[in-house]
DNA sequence: GCAAGGTC
């Protein structure tokens, strides 16, 4: 049999890539944890069996062992001299016991990881898993290439090296300095920041070599535009009127930060009254055409043009690229390899509905040879790999293959090309200018019109010529300070900086924003939190390295030499985490003047509110902040929900059996009671969403509400309580609490839901208090109305000891204005008349309650037909 | 609950 040959790939397409050149399409493919290819071919001159297999990114990564993992036990900067250890990355996935396997009964391995530190690194994971580095008489090859084309491919094949275990090493030292600090920081922050204020909106106080000068890039801008003073300057223009053309011309020292001198120029060129055309120059300007598309520039697009956070680019690409539709989205590179079939990715989209035409026309008249761009030595730039329409992808997934289409296009089409035309003119000593601009060649600009060049149409002049002036304007304008980092922005700078690489850059801005340092703001902009600014700030007091992006750079210079040769592995690492260390025991010795800056934007755990309630939007819960004014905070939605002022507020479960249904069925939100302070206070439900924003328009008497003015304003602590909402159903609204119309006002009398064994009634729109019997275990309202009065029938549970009904019965239903035992048990507290005579049908619920329309949140017009007392 | 780097 012949011997057997295990190759491995970084990712399964680079597996089949391999194979399907190696073996010309003839391999057969079995599944296993990753697929492996497999056939027979001749390698070093010997037939063999070949088998092709890959892995999935890192087989390993590291973390500290179990006895380091609990944050109560362990003093954070234990984790710098603590022990590492490797365990698998996708236990799940078995890619350790895969390649042991495929290994067995192989005498040679042929590791084709990517060519980069990370894929020398995943070079020695695979030699462990397969054990080919103990088993004597076994041989490990280094395949390196440039490319994933078939010639690459066979160029590497016979030029096989051995992997450079100082690459590898340089990996594991940035694994092990990186998890030590940020670990280490991460812990000792939450758990110092996390103990001791009760709103940083973030559970975890994360830092990282890269998230926090990230972070620091955001921050940076935001002190930047908190500290501009903007400065008053003043151009000026003079205007002409010649062969038709309205022409304003600019001022060559474009502007002056002093208005008298400005005014000065203004008076000798007015003096003057003429311009003299003193100068004019054309020249052809060519703008040249993008060179190959990579990851980076991808992001960029995506966010600024497309609106597409870095994540979901990726997330899309990545679609687009296992569906066949581009080429793989990950590659630094923006030069296209030798060779690039140009023609058959052209011809692939030649019938698009969209380009087909521009398509063609390069085709026919001879596409240009790309610009040279930078060869990373990873991947091609990304590229279309077949047609496709906005129905078959979707629009978001449409909108950037459109882009990459576009992009790959314009590589291919000619430069941009016009002449710019200027005329110089001088006027009082002054100069000014005009500037023309005619396209000659649009090139690439005609398929990405977005970088198209404006026709600008000025008249001819010639030289020596006299123009009158027709006015002089001198325009005032201050400088501005610059918008916040836009997330386009930030990735050119992390990119600049090394932070991060093309596959986690994306990481990185997620993380700054999940953990809530940042926001992202209309026009994918950065704005930093309070959170976020307190802590880059709290370094910069401590010790600025910490959020500087030099801290990256410092370890990828300590780690190249590892990766050179030039130093010792645990040597660097020994020397790196030492100086880490001292940097933490400083941070810590100096945390309070990080936590000076917390003091001020965060409250202390004790008053800064605790959880209550639930949200109804996000479901999460929220923050009750009880000091002026009372509110519930919602950190998920960022939304605040003013309650009613003065009084305690506990979530609706306190009284079980009425607040079985514990949420708004309007809106989700869960529901809350109020109570105002003194015996007497009343007590009601309300819904945290209805009250600052009431769900029915029409709602005149708001709770809380100066009535002063007339109309009703909605403001910090009035609002709508369910007591005054006319949901047909809900059981907490007025229509299933109200009793009966309140004998002094418009109101309605409603049952006080948690005033047992007190039990009462009040008006939900006066002060009018009326008790009920006492000493009920229960009371409620039932869905039934007295027939000769329309009160609401309600149902009591007496006391057994104190039941006033006969044989100890407890349960009693009836109306509190007809029956004989309620009414005689009903007690008027506040307010002056409580008679049961001369009742009739009365007037509903009176005045200025009609007219209640839904909008949209359920409910139609609502009456209420209950009695009144006042009408008696 | 924590980093950053692969890849899906």
């Amino acid at each position: 049999m012949a011997p057997k040959v295990l190759m491995v790939a970084e990712k399964p397409s680079i597996a089949l890539a391999i194979a399907s050149a190696l073996s010309g399409g003839r391999m057969s493919t079995r599944r296993g944890s990753t697929e492996v290819h497999e056939f027979d071919g001749m390698f070093l001159g010997f037939p063999v069996h070949y088998k092709v297999t890959s892995v999935i990114g890192h087989v390993f990564s590291v973390d500290f062992p179990a006895r380091f993992q609990d944050w109560n036990s362990t003093n954070p900067l234990d984790l710098f001299d603590a022990p590492i250890v490797k365990s698998e990355s996708t236990p799940k996935a078995h890619i350790c016991r895969h390649l042991s396997q495929e290994a067995r009964g192989c005498g040679h391995l042929v590791l084709w990881l990517d060519c980069d530190r990370e894929g020398e690194n995943i070079c020695f994971e695979v030699i462990e898993c397969t054990g080919f580095q103990s088993t004597p008489g076994k041989k490990v090859h280094r395949a390196r290439f440039s490319a994933v084309t078939e010639k690459d491919i066979l160029k590497a094949m016979n030029s096989l090296v051995e992997p450079n275990k100082n690459e590898a090493q340089a990996v594991d030292a940035r694994q092990e300095i990186d998890l030590k600090v940020g670990v280490a920081f991460t812990r000792f922050q939450t758990s110092y920041f996390n103990g001791k204020y009760g709103n940083l909106d973030s559970r975890v106080i994360s830092y990282g070599p890269c998230q926090t000068p990230t972070l620091g890039f955001c921050v940076r801008r935001h002190l930047q535009i908190n500290t501009f003073k903007p400065e008053k300057f003043w151009t000026l223009h003079p205007y002409i009127m010649y062969k038709g053309y309205e022409l304003k011309l600019d001022w060559q020292r474009h502007r002056l930060f002093d208005s008298d001198v400005t005014q000065m120029f203004r008076n000798f060129v007015k003096e003057d009254g003429f311009l003299k055309v003193i100068g004019i120059s054309e020249k052809q300007v060519s703008k040249g055409r993008p060179t190959g598309l990579n990851t980076v520039n991808l992001l960029k697009v995506a966010s600024s043009a497309l609106g597409f956070g870095p994540q979901l680019a990726m997330q899309l690409a990545e679609r687009l690229y296992t569906q066949g539709f581009i080429s793989y989205p990950r590659t630094e590179s923006t030069a296209y390899p030798a060779s690039f079939d140009y023609k058959g990715t052209l011809g692939a989209l030649a019938r698009n509905p969209v380009w087909g035409d521009y398509v063609q026309q390069l085709l026919s008249d001879g596409y240009h040879k790309p610009r040279s761009g930078t060869d990373a030595g990873d991947h091609p730039p990304i590229t279309p790999m077949s047609s496709a329409t906005e129905n078959i992808l979707g629009h978001d997934a449409w909108k950037l293959y459109q882009y990459i289409c576009q992009h790959f296009l314009g590589t291919l089409s000619p430069d941009c090309k016009y002449t710019r035309i200027k005329i110089e003119f001088e006027s009082g000593g002054e100069s000014f200018y005009c500037v023309g601009q005619h396209v000659l060649v649009k090139g690439f600009t005609s398929i990405m019109p977005w970088l198209a060049v404006t026709e600008i149409n000025i008249p001819q002049f010639t030289e020596g010529q006299k123009i009158d002036i027709s006015r002089i304007e001198v325009d005032e304008g201050s400088t501005q300070p610059p918008d916040y980092l836009s997330e386009s922005e930030l990735i050119s700078l992390m990119e600049e900086n090394g932070i991060g690489t093309d596959a986690s850059i994306p990481v990185h801005i997620n993380n700054i924003c999940e953990r809530n340092y940042v926001q992202v703001q209309a026009g994918r902009r950065l704005v930093p939190t309070a959170l976020g600014i307190s802590l880059i700030r709290g370094y910069q007091l401590i010790d600025p390295d910490l959020c500087l992006p030099d801290i990256r750079s410092f370890i990828e210079h300590q780690i190249a030499l590892v990766a050179k040769g030039q130093a010792d592995h645990s040597l660097v690492v020994e020397h790196v985490i030492e100086q880490f260390k001292r940097k933490f025991i400083y941070f810590v010795k100096q945390i309070e003047n990080m936590d000076a800056l917390f003091e001020a934007e965060f409250s202390p755990l004790s008053d800064s509110g605790r959880v209550l309630s639930k949200c109804g939007k996000c479901l999460r819960y929220m923050k009750h902040i009880p000091t002026q004014p009372s509110r519930l905070y919602c950190g998920t939605c960022e939304e605040i929900y003013y309650t009613p002022p003065k009084g305690t507020i506990k979530v609706s479960h306190i009284s079980p059996e009425l607040y079985k249904e514990l949420t708004c069925p309007l809106d989700n939100f869960e529901l809350l009671i109020f109570s105002m302070p003194g015996p007497e206070g009343k007590s009601f439900p309300f819904c945290p969403y209805c009250y600052n924003n009431p769900p029915f328009e029409g709602i005149d008497n708001l709770f809380g509400a100066s009535k002063s003015s007339g109309s009703v304003k909605l403001g910090k602590g009035a609002g709508m309580p369910c007591f005054l909402c006319p949901h047909p159903t809900c059981q907490h609204s007025m229509i299933s609490q109200g009793v009966c119309a309140c004998p002094e006002c418009d109101g309605t009398l409603v049952l006080d839901p948690v005033s047992a064994p007190r039990w009462r009634l009040y008006c939900n729109m006066c002060n009018c208090l009326v008790s009920l019997p006492e000493g009920a275990h229960r009371i409620s309202t039932t869905r039934d109305h007295c027939p000769e009065c329309d009160s609401t029938i309600i149902e009591v549970d007496f006391n057994k000891k104190t039941t006033p009904l006969k044989d100890g019965a407890t349960l009693h239903i009836g109306c509190i204005l007809c029956d004989e035992l309620l009414y005689s048990l009903v007690e008027m507290k506040h307010g002056k008349s409580f008679s049961r005579k001369a009742r009739h049908r009365g007037r509903g619920r009176g005045r200025g309650r009609r007219g209640y329309s839904g909008r949209g949140r359920g409910g139609k017009k609502q009456h209420d037909p209950r009695m009144s007392f006042r009408d008696f």
